[in-house]
DNA sequence: ATTTGCATCCCCCAAATGAGGTATTTCCTG
DNA sequence: CAGGAAATACCTCATTTGGGGGATGCAAAT
């Protein structure tokens, strides 16, 4: 049997998942609950979730906080996203706190089921345009943004981002402090920037270095 | 009817797609080769592909690079990779170059031809292991380690990432540059670097700061 | 009750940095 | 071949930075 935990603040929802998930042989529900207020006790205290189906939006302790809190009490606990958000801030932020699905309201009973058994069986249980959204976000995040800074410049700039002083990086590269100096002056006016600590900044932000 | 390309370098194995795109009356094989070598000249003179089924290891241009090219030309096609290889580089690396499904060798038949369709269809096409493979590179690129900074000194951090000089950032907070230089050297000291550009890379890699 | 961490402020001083220049060589492109 | 970017190097000088101290008030933890 697979124990799930409920999260939901809407009640009327929230009594719709629990017949939902009462009425599946292979499902048992452990908890249903209107906010995250006291996640840490009815994780510890209670009997230990396998699948958590979570709101996002819940008055006091968000969904999004709940998820870090039952990841940080049950590592292996599966939680799935439940809401009618499809924005890209919300969704990237269920993702980096460790959400295993994102169901959407919309979703049918019977796609809640399968999803809290995919789940469960170590699927990723989301909508396509979930699924398309988090891919198009992977790559956003590893973009990279055209610079015009020469090899040897990126170069420089990378050292400079591990705190090595001029000294040391003209040593590094085989060529003088003053052409080091140089060579930065030429990337602070290329990156419009006025000094290392905001090109090393910028550099890392447009991920020109890594 | 859904027109598919195909790139596999197992002749074999190549034929045995080419049969089973031709069976299926809702797809239409506009071509199969066995390397992205004249890719260009594939997609840009021949017929324009909806959905692009690509092998990894292949001589010469190898599938990542096809991926980018063909993306390159027509933005909108969909491209499933095909491959044995399950490691995260390589999956990585893929989804860098815009790959839209991920499928393994060992699928079978009808899923290969479900997953042109999903594709088609706005899906993601993908196994479970390898869409918690996805998951978990996704949260690994944003894993927040741990810092023992004070909200104060992230603050002065993220100022400095900024390129403002001590004045400004003094101005800026309303505290004395004096004071700011003091929490510049206990930031340095908690994270064991010596200035400000490596702090602020450090910082930045360690998404202490954005 | 004492320690510890945090935030704040001050002084001194050496070293590092950045902005202003100028200049040569090489290599590539129109 | 002329022009231009790239890489190299040097000079001067003011400003910025960082390290070494020392100090106070406050709140939280022990």
């Amino acid at each position: 049997m697979i124990k799930v935990l409920v999260y939901e603040d809407n009640n009327s929802l929230r009594q719709t998942l629990q017949l939902l998930i009462a009425q599946d042989d292979s499902l048992w529900l452990v908890g249903a609950h209107s906010n995250c207020n006291s996640i840490k006790i009815n994780i510890e205290d209670g009997i230990k979730p396998d699948v958590i189906l979570m709101d996002i939006d819940m008055p006091g302790i968000g969904g999004i906080e709940g998820v870090k809190i039952a990841k940080s009490i049950i590592p292996d606990v599966q939680v799935i996203i439940f809401t009618v958000y499809e924005d890209d801030e919300k969704l990237f932020r269920c993702l980096m706190a460790g959400a295993n699905g994102y169901l959407l309201k919309k979703n049918s009973a019977s796609q809640i089921v399968a999803a809290i058994k995919d789940v469960y069986g170590g699927g990723v249980p989301m909508n396509p345009e979930i699924a398309r959204k988090v891919m198009r976000l992977f790559k956003e995040e590893k973009a990279t943004i055209t610079h015009n800074l020469s090899d040897r410049e990126v170069e420089l700039l990378a050292m400079l981002s591990q705190g090595l002083p001029y000294k040391i990086i003209a040593i590094q590269t085989g060529i003088s402090v003053e052409t080091v100096k140089t060579h930065l002056k030429n990337i602070y006016q290329k990156m419009h920037v006025a000094n290392g600590t905001e090109a090393v900044g910028k550099g890392l932000r447009m991920r020109i270095i890594r």
